[in-house]
DNA sequence: CTTTCCTGTGAAATCCTTTTCATTAAGCTG
DNA sequence: CAGCTTAATGAAAAGGATTTCACAGGAAAG
């Protein structure tokens, strides 16, 4: 149906060889072989078909990154990241949603196995560690944003554990003692890592762990909302809130401002991922930002590296975070 | 390297063409065959190389997505409405983003012309109508969200214009007679559709159009913000304001309250998307509503379809929107 | 003037499947 | 039992590119 290599040949009067390098931009053509196939090509509309091209090659340039769903809004940043880290290697990232289905997640990993893709890059994977280690051993994957524990697969992520008693340090600092703790009842390893800093700053401080004053929600706001209802609810109520990320944050400060609690003052609230509505809704809120674009870039970087190379880095790369203080802390 | 038919059909004694019938679950294959083939498939942990058959098929069985950026949070209701519906008929969809620029675009619809995916949808296309409608011609290609005057190309999308004329009208049937509008500088279809579907809400009801009511800025929160100064600084401001995004009404209220306006009473809102923040910033604005999952899931089934059929249907597909009245307006 | 070395080129092999076509063997009909 | 149909199979072509290898012809070197 479509123009082939070979109707170009036979229009320019040369051998497909020909065709392809100055397609490949090979050197050893002549001018007068340059111009005439290009021409050529140019008035027959020929656009190269990069199934023949990939299936010779056993390459596509083309990375398959995998999200839970697209729903995520700093997501949004780390994809841009991979996208131009990619794109200046001369690869494409495409991605895929796994609709918080193992199963698709699998079947998206087929692309993986089926020479679709060249590598993949999983923002949360599904999976179970033994199955990711294994499929690294043959395969150019990556993970991003949560590492496994115990997974031997090149990781970019931060150090949420660090990350996360970063944050609880600095209400301490501020003279808070009742720290409230909103996570999620799914264990991913950022909420647990998260959980876990957050004790970590408690017992640094010689702040006894209190477990009345963790609550484990969804990732909803309305989680958040719930949560800080329950922790504002209590004899003993805590006076500064740690959640594990802003979408919940903001679910608590809305049902603290239904309660007429001053915000900053009464009790002070820290967020995590600095997403957009952070700073939009008011009290602005203090929160953890971790390097979206940065992270992005970097495991691209690294799993290009390792396509190249035959010799896979497996490292974990933590990259740092930092804490950004707004109106929900009283700064 | 890896695995191929041909070693599959070696190690079970078949020839390559049996090995394919199994693969692709033929009638012709007896029993035992079938058996053995299938465990020396896993056995030798066989996985079919795509690029072989999708060459030789010419299908790929995959669609791209292209978005601007994938940060519209909205977009992630039309991707699984797209996902869900691909899948169903066994096709996946990929997403990737053109980051803004046209070129990038182009280099991403060369996936279509390079036979690397069977079709491409493009949510908010960045060429113009002329080269859409060529490519249309050729290639299986869809719009959604943002239709494109004058293109004759597959295009799923709400009625933009009907959706402005009824969240103004809404307001109008309130009392309101001085509606300000925020709007983008970015000539974008539905930006202009909304804009005109706000004058002729106007005009029905004999309200003269006044330029001085009218603010364009960006897509940004921020905008909202700017243009709400600028309309409520007027030495007659507005009682009621439309925006075109439930961003730009955020921000638009978000100095209404740092100025101390009751909205809902002195002042009252509409926006457009439902976006998830548009219930959880307080007060809750009320937005028109589209169909995102629907759309998305229309599009895809209407491509493969065009795909299918040869003789595609170009037909443009408005689905119906609807209004979401919450505090901003005073309900 | 012969030998060697490039340069430019084309024929053919290759990548991995699917699919067509031919062939064999077995079962059925009359 | 001859003649037909059907089921199961394999050999080989096809799909569209890249790449290897061989070769021709001209230039440079001796």
């Amino acid at each position: 149906m479509s123009v082939t290599i070979k109707d170009v040949a036979k229009a320019a009067n040369v051998s497909v060889a020909t065709v392809s390098r100055v397609l490949n931009k090979h050197s050893n053509v002549s001018e007068e072989a340059y111009e005439r196939v290009t021409k050529v090509m140019e008035q027959l509309g020929y656009s190269p078909n990069h199934l023949g091209r990939d299936l010779r090659k056993s390459e596509t340039k083309r990375i398959l990154a995998i999200t839970a769903s697209a729903e995520q809004s700093f997501y949004s940043e780390v994809l841009r990241g991979m996208e131009e880290a990619a794109f200046a290697q001369g690869y494409d990232v495409l991605f895929a949603a796994t609709r918080d289905d193992p199963k698709h997640e699998m079947h998206l990993l087929n692309m993986l196995f089926s020479h679709s893709v060249d590598g993949a890059v999983l923002l949360g994977a599904k999976q179970d560690a033994a199955t990711i280690s294994k499929l690294a051993e043959n395969h150019n994957i990556a993970l991003c944003l949560e590492r496994m524990e115990g997974c031997n697969v090149l990781t970019v992520t931060i150090d949420n554990v660090k990350a996360g008693k970063d944050a609880v340090s600095y209400l301490i600092g501020k003279g808070h003692r009742r720290i409230g703790l909103i996570s999620t009842e799914t264990r991913s390893q950022s909420s647990v890592d998260r959980e876990k800093g957050y004790r970590l700053a408690l017992e640094e401080h010689g702040i006894p762990y209190d477990e009345e004053l963790v609550y484990l929600g969804s990732y909803e706001t309305e989680s958040g909302t719930t949560g800080c209802k329950y922790l504002l609810g209590l004899d003993d109520p805590p006076t500064a809130i740690f959640a594990i990320s802003d979408m919940i944050a903001i679910g608590a400060m809305n049902y603290a401002i239904s309660k007429g609690v001053n915000i900053g003052k009464d009790v002070i609230f820290f967020g995590f991922d600095n997403i957009a509505y952070s700073h939009i809704f008011v009290p602005h809120l203090s929160t953890v930002e971790q390097p979206c674009y940065a992270q992005g870039k970097l495991v691209i970087e690294k799993l290009i590296e390792n396509m190249k190379s035959g010799i896979p880095d497996k490292s974990i790369y933590m990259l740092p975070h930092s804490l950004v203080l707004r109106e929900s802390t009283g700064d």
